[in-house]
DNA sequence: CATGTAAGTGATTAAACACTAACTTCCCCG
DNA sequence: CGGGGAAGTTAGTGTTTAATCACTTACATG
């Protein structure tokens, strides 16, 4: 088409394996959703969003429903590693203040640093806002089954990770799903997740 | 509706006065909305619900994004009202056991006291639901725009309500966000609002 | 009864959307 | 070189859906 040699005619990217554009396709779908929802979602912005061609998306996944499971899983995923990854060195946040949500025991220390993961994943809003799709979802019977499996695996997890009491890991979910809430409404705390609260309560 | 006067020709409701329809339209539109959320309802589930046709919806609300603004008026308002009935007459709820959840002072008898409201609100599970629809929808600027406004009057309003702390009213709240989620996947607590956290956490 | 107004509907439309089918283009391997 | 398979597209289908419009039915009032 173009005058010149071998050129890529325009944006276009290179081709690529399935399985790499299943996962472009998959970040896509996360992004998108979590702004639209299932329903609010077309198939024709994710693929806008990987520069592919929309019906290319369901050669790659079968259906739409199928695309918004594996982006629960993927959501998921992320989530969990950041908790792995905040249980393995909680040393590296030894702040010298204290936030005043957790005891002083070696249990809620730990507890309180995968606190602040979860406020880490604020950098990426775009889980926190595809979580809350995920919930909303739910009236979908295999949205709701598959939200709740990952939903009780993760309360698993940081049970485990942190050896906290039901009672502490309860509050601690508890936070961290006012902060999903918070996050839709686009009042994001400050960086550092100290005094987040503040301004999500409207006292800003 | 029997063989006397009157008999409407088929199960067609009477003629009503547009205001009267404007409740019940809101009212299907918020049980509606509530499972399938903004862009997962048709206006055709709405007017089935009320029985009315689809295009009469039209005339009572000016566009469906409307009808949902008005919907989160709704949900709003209801749930402030559970709250000052709460606040007005607490001590009809000193059941001997704790809950653990508070102190003892009198504010914060009065925090919980309006916690089992919110957990009275459990029954009318479609008010979560659609709390969280409403969250969900809020990459569309108005109705962020008036999640954000409600939710603010409402924290400001248990506040004042309750005089306690910022901080237990965050607490509070984050109780009420993470009953809203377990709402939404479907693991709905128990009666008492008691030990509801046992089984949202997994451990049923 | 005449008449004006409010309640309500059926028919329709234009757009959006999920999904299919058939075709093309690129690249690798013998 | 050539052929086969995988990557990717263009064109198209059937359906759903928000919104409009022209129309009818009920009711109140002088």
């Amino acid at each position: 088409m173009s005058v010149a040699t071998k050129v890529r005619p325009s944006g276009a990217s290179a081709r690529q394996s399935a399985d790499a554009r299943r996962q472009q396709v998959l970040r896509a779908a996360v992004a998108e959703f979590a702004a639209y929802g299932l329903h609010g979602t077309s198939t024709e912005r994710i693929a806008k969003r990987v520069k592919i061609s929309q019906p290319y998306i369901f050669r790659l996944f079968p259906s739409k429903k199928d695309l918004f499971l594996a982006a629960i899983d993927q959501c998921f995923d992320r989530v969990e590693n950041a908790f792995r990854a905040a249980a393995e060195n909680p040393e590296k946040l030894d702040h010298g203040t204290e936030c005043g949500h957790f005891g002083n025991g070696p249990v809620d220390v730990r507890l309180h640093a995968m606190g602040h993961a979860y406020a880490g994943l604020l950098a990426e809003r775009e889980l926190l806002l595809f979580q809350m799709q995920a919930y909303a979802a739910c009236s979908d019977d295999e949205v709701r089954g598959r939200v709740r499996q990952r939903w009780q695996a993760l309360v698993n997890l940081v049970t485990e990770l942190s050896g906290a009491s039901r009672e502490s890991v309860t509050m601690y979910f508890a936070r961290g799903m006012l902060m999903n809430v918070v996050a839709s409404m686009g009042m994001v705390p400050d960086k550092g997740g100290r005094a987040w609260a503040h301004e999500a309560l409207g006292f800003a």
